[in-house]
DNA sequence: GTTAGCACTCGCCCATTTGGAGTGCTAATA
DNA sequence: TATTAGCACTCCAAATGGGCGAGTGCTAAC
């Protein structure tokens, strides 16, 4: 059987139905929704054949239908392909620029929570392929070297390293100075054993040190101990009944509260395809089993030419996708402006 | 009427039976549970007796009695004067020394959560009265200057300072030598307007600097930005139904989600007795409003002589306060093991 | 002061009923 | 041939009502 032009109307009335009233909708609603001037009936046997293609199906026998994943996949693909978006309505949110990373993110996943009444997850730019800029050495007290990170984007990290013996302040010049002209300006990718082992040999005996500084800068920069995922909003939940019931809920939240749940999660998925940064996925095809029963809409996003993050909204299958995917691409938008005046 | 010995030892067997139960206990449970030998008519006379007193009552008529919070109260009064913990349980939980006060807090939390299996909340300790270690400035490129502030507990913080001009790399040493001999050692409070003004004199041209140093020397030390309280296993409230109903969980879920409300709700009641570093709030005695049908417990912790903290335990009003209590003092042994070893 | 006995209350569970929304099918219609 | 009106049917959800059991309060006897 084909997918008529008359029939897709016929879905579309039925989904845009249903993402508004949450309800299951009958035929004589759809009859009265539309402008098709069709009697229910006719609509009756239009629903039966688009719930044998599996585009909407009855909770049970004589309720009316709602959309399956099939059917909300029709619907968002043939939206994202119309551009028929609702840009304005978030456009003048008012975002301040942060001096850190950290806060930048964490205020746009609130504001984002906000608006859009889902829950929201950013991820800090993935910094493995993150230039460093900047490495500094101090000494705090005779046995403790404070070692601080800045990667491109201003992306800070501190960690101790234990001494075994005392440095003077000039070993520990030398050292910075060491340690920056080798590496200032690499990617972690860059560097190599071979690197290192040149980098050990001019430091002499104290290539213990070299050894720890490099681990510091490698453990700064993988954020595997820090996921760095910001969430809010996940109360939000609790709006959308067919969410909140105690088992989803739980797991929901959960998935929530493990952080590197979600890292995983956001990673894995991002940017699969270049031109098209913001996926949609539909129940089933969620990446958490958490989040069978949501929606999770992700954008990828860029500073620059190396560093990208992911922006992921979950919510119910019923969600707002036209507004939350022009939150998503709003949100594109002003980070690329805030990080990139030049561009 | 008076509280006989009888009758607490039958407040207490109501109480420590719906403890491991939930349900209302009847008079015949006590009867058998109790060594008083008694038949169930008199204890439904005592029964009565407690209920008027406000310690019990009934959810409905002919029903068993649940303990009120005035109950628990006398129960866990008596409990903390008894000093009859449980302190084993929890003695050899294996907590690792981390480099970072804040990998050491989120993993003592999930420990906790994990452990009690309530929800936990963990602040950092205050800095408000800590020293300053250690003070950092460095160029990060041209209209960038890092300044990283290490205070002691080895709590790091970064923040970054536009520049109008440049500075000479000659001039930033100065600056950090400057700013070292003043500050060092000194508590946030010690720092005073004349100490400023000293500081402005000395660095001359370079007296804007200082001012945004000493900005963010303060916004690092004080945490009111970056709240710091570290939470885990939210979730488990879903574990007891008194708690798990839509409206509770959201509320509480939601309680756990900001931070700030935490810091507030745990600065503001920790520490009122030197004596008594652990408080129990239960029922309506919670500080928030989310938690009025659940129990606080809060210790408090000291790291050295100025620093502290809380840790917080939120759960039903039955929880096992034995547990809870003994596990807060094991946590606060550790912490004082980990951070004072030669005490 | 304690206990046995008994009537009573009330929440919970279950089966049954009722009403309404919506369907599928069929026959009539344009 | 496509559309529509009509009707019997299905099923959920909410309301109704009786039986069960746990537990109480009271009274009278010990």
């Amino acid at each position: 059987m084909e997918l008529d032009e008359r029939k897709k109307v016929i879905l579309q009335a039925v989904i845009r139905n249903y993402l508004e009233t949450g309800e299951p909708v009958g035929s004589r609603t759809i009859s009265k929704y539309t402008d098709l001037k069709l009697s229910s009936a006719t609509i009756r046997n239009e629903m039966a054949d688009l719930e044998e293609m599996g585009y909407i199906f009855q909770p049970h026998t004589s309720a009316g239908r709602i959309p399956s994943d099939k059917g909300y996949r029709f619907y968002v693909d043939s939206m994202l392909e119309s551009k028929d978006r609702r840009f304005d309505e978030m456009k003048d949110m008012l975002i301040e620029r942060q001096d850190k990373m950290e806060d930048l993110l964490k205020s746009m996943a609130s504001l984002l929570a906000a608006n859009t009444e889902y829950a929201t997850m950013i991820s800090a730019p993935a910094a493995h392929r993150n230039k460093l800029k900047f490495i500094q050495l101090s000494r705090v007290d005779a046995e403790q070297l404070l070692c601080v990170v800045v990667a491109e984007g201003n992306v800070i990290k501190n960690s101790i390293i234990k001494l075994e013996r005392e440095l003077t302040d000039e070993i520990i010049l030398k050292l910075n100075i060491l340690m920056n002209t080798c590496m200032n300006g690499l990617a972690i990718e860059e560097i190599n054993l071979a690197m290192i082992s040149r980098m050990k040999e001019q430091a002499g005996i104290h290539e213990d040190i070299v050894g720890s500084v490099i681990d510091a800068v490698a453990q700064a920069v993988r954020s595997d101990d820090d996921p760095a995922v910001y969430t809010s909003g996940a109360t939000n939940i609790f709006k959308y009944p067919e969410l909140s019931d105690n088992i989803r809920a739980s797991q929901l939240i959960n998935a929530f509260e493990d952080k590197k749940l979600l890292t995983d999660l956001i990673d894995e998925k991002s940017g699969d395809d270049k031109e098209n940064p913001i996926q949609v996925y539909i129940g089933e095809e969620a990446p958490l089993q958490a989040m069978k029963d949501c929606s999770v809409v992700t954008a990828t996003y860029r500073l620059g030419d190396d560093m990208k993050g992911t922006i992921g909204i979950v919510g119910p299958k019923r969600m707002d996708y036209a507004k939350v995917i022009s939150a998503l691409e709003v949100m594109q938008q002003k980070l690329d402006d805030l990080y990139n005046p030049g561009g």
